[in-house]
DNA sequence: TTGTAAGCGTTATCAC
DNA sequence: GTGATAACGCTTACAA
C-alpha cells in the first residue's frame, strides 16, 4: 500500500497524490476529492520513512532527563510531551542517569537518529564545574536547536528556559527572616545549575538582612526523606540551634516535618519548613509544607514556544527567566 | 556524508561499507578495519531513515500512557524505557489522557509512525462496560504486537502482563479481619479492569470469613487527598462506623490518614489504614501508611521481556501475573 | 570476499 | 493542473 496505488486506482501520477498528501494548492478540486476518496477507500497511510528520507526529518525531538521516575521530571515530559504533540512533533524520551558518561552516550544516540532538537530537562545536565564536559552539548548545538529546561549553558544554539530560583530563595529566607526566624537551617541535595542559584539566594538574603551566614547551618543531604530526618535529628543532638528549615526539595522538607513531630516541636511556631517544587509531597504531611512552585509547566510550555520559534527561523533569546511562586501552607507564617 | 563517502574513501563498494556496519562475517579483516578506520575519520553515522525505509523498522516502541506525571504511570515509563533501551529500541511516549476518543486518534498516530510494537501502560487503556470500545486495540494487534501493563485483553497479538491486584486485596482485607477489624471500609478511585479486581478482593475476603458485604462501606472518590479526608469526615458525620479504611490508592489513604487526624484517632488502634502502590506518598505521612507494591518493576521488566520474545519469533503467554507484596508500616497491625 | 544493481516510498524539480 | 523522473541513503539478492 503505497502512494503508487493509490496513484493508479485514483487514475492519475504520484506527483498528484503527493501535492494532495501535502496540501499543496495546484490541484483542482475534482482530482483532489477523487484522490482522497480512494485514500480513504484504501486506508491509505503515508511512509514516514520514506518522508524522512526525502525531508531529512521525521518531527521528533529527543527529550532527555536524568530520571522520568522523579516527581519534577515526569511532570516536566509530561508537559514537553503534550506541548510538542499539539504542535505536531513526537518525543523520544531517554533517561540517562546522572554520570556524565551515560548523558553523553545517550545524548550522541538521539543525535544518530537525527532527532530535529534536543531537550535536556532537569539542571543536571550542565556540569558547573568542568566547563569543558559541556563541550558535547556545545558541539551539537551547531547542528541543531538544544533546548534547556531550567539549566543554562551560553553557546549559539543552546536556548535556556529556567526559574528564578535565587530570587525565590532569596524571597523565602528574606520574609522568613523579616517574621523574626534568625537560625535558619539550609538542606540542599545536590551541586547543579539550580542548586547553586537556590544556595546563593538563601546566602544573599542572609547578607542583605545583616546575618552571618553561617556554614554549620548550610548541609547536603542525600535526596531521602529518612536521610533528612536522621540528619536533622543528629544536628539537633549535636546541640544546633535553628527555628527554621529551607530545602532545595520538598523531600527533605518532608523529613524535617518528620523531625518536628519526632521532637514534638509546633510547627510553623518551634520550627518553620519550608519545601521546595510543590509537589505532591508537600500536601501529604500533617502540617502541610509550604514550598515553592517553580511553574514547571510554564517552563516547559515556553521552551516548546521558544522551540517552535527557532524551528521557524524566528529570533529567540539564549536564556528566558519565570519566577517562581511561594505557596503559603502550614509549616510557616510569613 | 553518507556510505558513498565511505565508500569512496575507502576504495570498495557501497555493499561492502553496508556489510562492517551490519556486521556481516563476510568481510576480510583487512577490509573491515580499513572501513572502519575511515568512518571513524569521516565521523560517519548511518541515516536511519533511509535504513527504515529499507527495512521498514526503526526499532522503536510506542509507549502510551493516560498521564505520565501520575507517579506509578511516571515509573512505569521509567522502567519500561529503560528496558526498551537495553534491547536497542528507542520509545516515543504519547499521553493520551482518559478519553477515549483521544486515546484512539494517539493510538492511529502512533501506528502510522510504523511503530514496531504498542505499550499501553496502566489498567486505564481497556474499557470493561463497552467490548466493542477496544476493537482497534485488537485489530491493530492482528498487525504489531501489543502490550498491556497492568491491563488484560484477550486477544491474538495482545499480551499482558498484570499484577494479581484481586489477591493482594484479598489478603489485606483477610489480614485485616483475621486481626479483629470488622467494619472496613473501602475507597477506591475508578472504574477499570485493575479497578474492579481490587474491589473483588475485598468483598470475596469478606465472603469468605462470614462478613456481608456493605454497599455503605464501598465509596468512590477522586484520585485526590483532599476529596478523601473530605468524603471520610462527610461518612463519619452521617453516623458511618468503621475501624479501617482499605483504598485503591495511597492518594485516598493519605487523606484518611489526615481524616484520623483532624478526629484525633489513633493509627492503627482506633483506625487502620491501608494505600496502594507503596508509592513515595505512603511514606511522607505520619504514621506512615501500610500499602501494596504492586511491583512495577517487575511489572515492565516482563513487559519488554515478553515482548522481545515475540519480535523473536517465540512463544508468549498471553497474560502473565505478578504476585504484589504488602508493605507492612505504621498504620496497620496485620 | 567483493561488486553491481534493484528496490524501499516519499518529495521536489522540471517540463508540458 | 498534471506527469515524468531524479534524488534521498540504505539493505540485499545475485553475480563475479
Amino acid at each position: 500500500m503505497n502512494i503508487y496505488d493509490v496513484s493508479a486506482k485514483a487514475g492519475v501520477s504520484i506527483a498528484t497524490v503527493s501535492r494532495v498528501l501535502n496540501g499543496n494548492p495546484n490541484v483542482s478540486d475534482k482530482t483532489r476529492s477523487r484522490v482522497m476518496e480512494v485514500m480513504n477507500a484504501l486506508g491509505y497511510t503515508p511512509n514516514v520513512f520514506a518522508r524522512g528520507l526525502g525531508l531529512n526529518t521525521m518531527k521528533t525531538v529527543g527529550i532527555m532527563c536524568s530520571d522520568s521516575s522523579d516527581p519534577y521530571l515526569a511532570h516536566a515530559i509530561y508537559y514537553l510531551e503534550r506541548e510538542l504533540r499539539a504542535n505536531g512533533y513526537d518525543s523520544i524520551l531517554c533517561c540517562t542517569g546522572s554520570k556524565l558518561i551515560n548523558k553523553r552516550q545517550y545524548f550522541e544516540l538521539l543525535l544518530s537518529k537525527r532527532v530535529d532538537a534536543m531537550i535536556l530537562a532537569g539542571s543536571k545536565f550542565v556540569e558547573i564545574d568542568s566547563a569543558e564536559d559541556n563541550n558535547y552539548i556545545i558541539e551539537a548545538a551547531a547542528d541543531l536547536p538544544v533546548m534547556l529546561v531550567n539549566g543554562f549553558l551560553d553557546a549559539p544554539g543552546i536556548y535556556s528556559t529556567v526559574c528564578d530560583d535565587r530570587d525565590a530563595m532569596y524571597q523565602v529566607a528574606d520574609r522568613l527572616i523579616k517574621s523574626g526566624r534568625r537560625r535558619i537551617l539550609y538542606v540542599y541535595t545536590s551541586h547543579s545549575y539550580s542548586g547553586e542559584n537556590k544556595k546563593r539566594g538563601y546566602r544573599d538574603a542572609l547578607a542583605a538582612n545583616g546575618i552571618p551566614v553561617r556554614d554549620d547551618l548550610i548541609c547536603q543531604c542525600g535526596k531521602n526523606i529518612a536521610a533528612a530526618k536522621e540528619l536533622l535529628i543528629s544536628l539537633a543532638d549535636s546541640g544546633l540551634d535553628f527555628d527554621a528549615v529551607m530545602t532545595s526539595d520538598d523531600s527533605l522538607a518532608v523529613g524535617a516535618v518528620k523531625f518536628a513531630h519526632a521532637r514534638a516541636l509546633d510547627m510553623p511556631k518551634d520550627l518553620a519548613v519550608v519545601g521546595y517544587n510543590n509537589s505532591m509531597m508537600s500536601y501529604c504531611t500533617d502540617p502541610e509544607i509550604s514550598s515553592v512552585d517553580t511553574k514547571i509547566e510554564a517552563l516547559c510550555i515556553t521552551t516548546v514556544q521558544s522551540l517552535m520559534q527557532v524551528f521557524g527561523g524566528g529570533d529567540v533569546p539564549r536564556k528566558t527567566t519565570i519566577a517562581a511562586d511561594f505557596v503559603q501552607k502550614q509549616t510557616t507564617d510569613i
